[in-house]
DNA sequence: TTTAAATCGGACATATCTGTCCTAATAAAA
DNA sequence: TTTTATTAGGACAGATATGTCCGATTTAAA
C-alpha cells in the first residue's frame, strides 16, 4: 500500500491479496484492523481501496503497527507464560527477557514504514506468504 | 526439581505442579518432554520421582530447555510469519530480527540451570504461574 | 435512479494449541 | 505375591487463533 501510495495509487483488497499472496477474506481482516488504527486509510465505494499519506509514510514505525494488530504484548508478556510474572515478583529469566525487549523495542521504534517500503521497491526485499 | 536435586531430594509429579500451581496432568506433558530430552531423569514406580543430576545443573543451559520443548523455532520462524522468508528471500524485517534473534540465542545459551535455581533458592525470583 | 465495485462487520468454520482423563507399566513396600 | 504409589502415553475435550462466508453499507459511474 505504501508503495502504491508514493505513486498516487490507490490499491484494492484484491490486489494487495494477490500481490502477498494471501486469502483476500483474511488480508481484509487485517487490513480493518490496521485501517481502524489509522495506519492506512480506506476509502469504501466504487474506485475504493487503501492508501496512505505520504507524510504518514515517513512518519509511521514498525512498533505501531505492531501495537495495531498485537497490542503491547509483546513487551508485556512473561517469557515463561507466567500470569503473574512482573517486575517485583520475577520470574526466574525475566530480567533478562527484560534487556532482550528492549532491544525489540528499538529496532521497532526505530525502524520506518518509508524505510521498509523503500526495501521493497529496490527488490532487496520480499513480501509473500 | 534442580532445587530440590542439590539437596538429594527426588521430587513427585504432585509436589511439582502444586509447587508451581500449575494443573497435574499439564506438568506431566512437560517433565515428560524434558525427561525424553534427557534434561531430567525420571524414575518409575512408588518412591520414584524426578531428579536432575547435579553435573547437569552445571552444566545445562535455558537454550536446551528450550530446544527441548520448542526445537528451533524461535531462531528460524519470520517475523512477519511468512512461510518463504530466509537469508536469500528475506522479507523487510528480516535482517533486523536476525539481529535480536542473535540476541536472544546469546542470552539463552548463556544462562545456566544453575543460575535459574539459585534465584529461586534465594528469594530473588519466583516460578507460579 | 439504478447498477456495479468496493470496504465493513458479524457469524460461522476450521485448525492448532492447551489442557484433561484414563489405562498401562513400573517398582517399592506390605 | 499383592497392594500401593508412582511415571508414561494415547485418546479425548476445550479454548484460542486463524481463516471464510455472506449480507450491509458506501460511492462512483452508467
Amino acid at each position: 500500500i505504501a508503495s502504491q501510495s508514493m505513486e498516487g495509487r490507490r490499491v484494492s483488497l484484491k490486489e494487495i491479496a494477490e500481490e502477498i499472496d494471501s486469502p483476500v477474506a483474511f488480508t481484509a481482516k487485517i487490513l480493518q484492523q490496521l485501517s481502524k488504527n489509522q495506519i492506512v486509510d480506506s476509502v469504501k465505494g466504487a474506485t475504493g481501496g487503501f492508501e496512505i499519506q505520504r507524510s504518514s509514510i515517513d512518519r509511521i514505525k514498525l512498533s505501531e503497527i505492531v501495537y495495531a494488530i498485537d497490542g503491547d504484548n509483546v513487551y508485556m508478556a512473561c517469557g515463561l507464560g507466567l500470569e503473574k510474572c512482573n517486575a517485583s515478583k520475577p520470574c526466574p529469566v525475566h530480567n533478562k527477557f527484560v534487556q532482550i525487549r528492549e532491544d525489540l523495542r528499538d529496532m521497532l521504534e526505530n525502524t520506518s514504514l518509508y524505510e521498509m517500503t523503500v526495501g521493497l521497491e529496490v527488490g532487496l526485499t520480499y513480501l509473500k506468504r
